[in-house]
DNA sequence: CTATTCCGTAAGAAAGTGCTTACCGTAAGC
DNA sequence: GCTTACGGTAAGCACTTTCTTACGGAATAG
């Protein structure tokens, strides 16, 4: 069995810049000027940014006209959520063992 | 109402090696140098990354004669999942938006 | 065709990251 | 006391990240 590796979209949700480009496309697909124009920071550095989610996996894109409109792909989230979710199974199952240890000694 | 910020979070997750020395205090608290063992890099590396996952709240400290071993504290990651329930919740508040602004137009 | 708008990419600067070796302080053992 | 084990920190290096400006290609408007 094999857990996709979380790499990418964790070093990619890292940066605070591309958290909230991700959260702004989640709330409305944008395209890339009207993302330069909310955020501090110029058009390339956007569309560098949005090169890493979108590697990441993380937004999409669609081209309309000579613009380009990047809209989230939220489902990617739940390699995220499936790393927590293993990790706190093996917590758990380590303070289950802990506990069955404790029995066995004990009781 | 304010959301922790899970930027400090992200970062020491962002980092593969990391994850792994993070997971694997989880099993089991562990000093410096038996980690340092376990992992292909140098001691002062390892303390260096368990300085940036202790800065996160990631992990505790406890000093033991000369070690100091390192627990994992996994109620920390309660803020990367609720940053991710948040996420969800304004998705899912937008596609709720999206489906009475469609119910209004057309029935 | 020309002008305009939109956006990705190249190039380079500045800052940050991750590693190593060298060093120093602290606790335990003799 | 002296020695050993343990681990944090400083310094320095290679590499990466993030930003900027400059450029060029593609679609639209006239």
């Amino acid at each position: 069995m094999s857990y996709e590796m979380p790499e990418q979209i964790f070093a990619a949700l890292a940066d605070s810049n591309r958290r909230a480009l991700f959260e702004e496309i989640s709330r409305e697909p944008t395209a890339v000027a009207r993302l330069a124009d909310k955020f501090p920071i110029s058009r390339p550095a956007v569309s560098q940014h949005l090169r890493i989610l979108s590697d990441a996996g993380l937004v999409t894109v669609r081209p309309e006209g000579t613009r380009r409109i990047y809209a989230a792909n939220p489902e990617r989230l739940e390699v995220v959520r499936a790393w927590l979710d293993r990790y706190w199974g093996s917590v758990l199952g380590r303070f289950a063992e802990e506990i069955d240890r404790m029995n066995g000694e004990s009781g």
